[in-house]
DNA sequence: ACCTGAACACCGTTCAAGT
DNA sequence: ACCTGAACACCGTTCAAGT
């Protein structure tokens, strides 16, 4: 990439993270083309979609979870594990608005640039919850996806200003009809 | 309301029940009055709002489920009642794409054409949830808006395409969250 | 009393023209 | 190789002008 290429994607990917964060996930590209003083077209070249944008910003982040999770395979129980696992997920959709309706998407679009990312983190997921229904820790009637929606249930009302105080409890309520108390 | 106006009006609202039906509540409005042949202003001289003509359109619906629960009351077992008003609140949402996002802004914007109804259906499932409680039959620890926010999160996930198909199982836990087993 | 649609201020996205 | 911004096709919303 030529250096002044360089500076403008730095710029970009500077603004955007500062723009999402303000504004949610289906902020204006306009507008971070704008305050990043670049064209619109210079915007779309370095991101072709928005995916391809949010994948950069929020890609290391995915993968830092994705990996933390088999960290935890090794390191915690199985029913703290994947407890573990399920505060990371929210805590990773808690700054950005908007961000789990795109990933939940994403699974579905084998196209968008967040696909990869998402499918991973839902393996993840699905591994910690395989292993904690083995060990009989876990309800065994739910597979990934019913682990996924609810997590992702759980982010939405992170996003809703009425409910977003109380994610907390619901979090615990949640976590704790999916695990099962031991004897 | 002159003839030629409540021609318009009944038009409009025909029209906008089957683009919302098709496309979800945040379906264009200038498509809305396109198709009802009727210019852009006309739409919002009568429904100055999107949540006005959301209101005209679904509002006999929120006031039927807040009436059915005043009957599930005296008709059904407390934890009855309230599985019976969940399982309404879900089908309320169900063909209405986005509408669970526009009642929960609603429910903290008074100036919303929806907060009316959407607080009376909110009231209606505190009211059955704290009869329950009071019996024994649900959580003492959750509240009305805890009931809700857990409502709004298995709409949210009927509207999402990879999660839709299981949100009757979700349901079936969540519910069993909230309710307490007869001993 | 009611209707119309131009006008304004925005989008997302593409692409010819420039350096 | 990269950047720019006009151009196109859309929005939501308002309001002067018409009937």
């Amino acid at each position: 990439m030529r250096s002044d290429a360089k500076k403008n994607y730095d710029q970009l990917l500077e603004v955007a993270r500062k723009v999402i964060a303000e504004q949610g996930v289906n902020a204006s590209l306009r507008d971070v083309a704008r305050q990043a003083g670049v064209g619109i077209g210079t915007l779309y070249r370095h991101f072709p979609t928005r995916e391809a944008l949010l994948e950069t910003l929020l890609g290391a982040s995915f993968d830092q979870v994705t990996n933390q999770a088999a960290a935890y395979e090794s390191s915690k129980t199985s029913d703290r594990a994947l407890a573990s696992w399920l505060r990371d997920m929210v805590a990773l959709t808690y700054d950005h608005r908007g961000v789990i309706a795109a990933m939940t998407a994403a699974i579905e679009d084998e196209q968008s640039a967040l696909h990869g990312a998402c499918v991973l983190l839902k393996a993840s997921g699905a591994r910690l919850l395989a292993k904690a229904q083995a060990e009989g820790r876990a309800r065994a009637d739910i597979d990934g996806t019913d682990l996924l929606a609810l997590v992702s249930a759980l982010a939405w009302l992170n996003d809703q200003p009425p409910f977003a105080a109380r994610v907390d409890r619901l979090f615990g309520l949640i976590a704790g009809a999916i695990m099962i108390p031991s004897a």
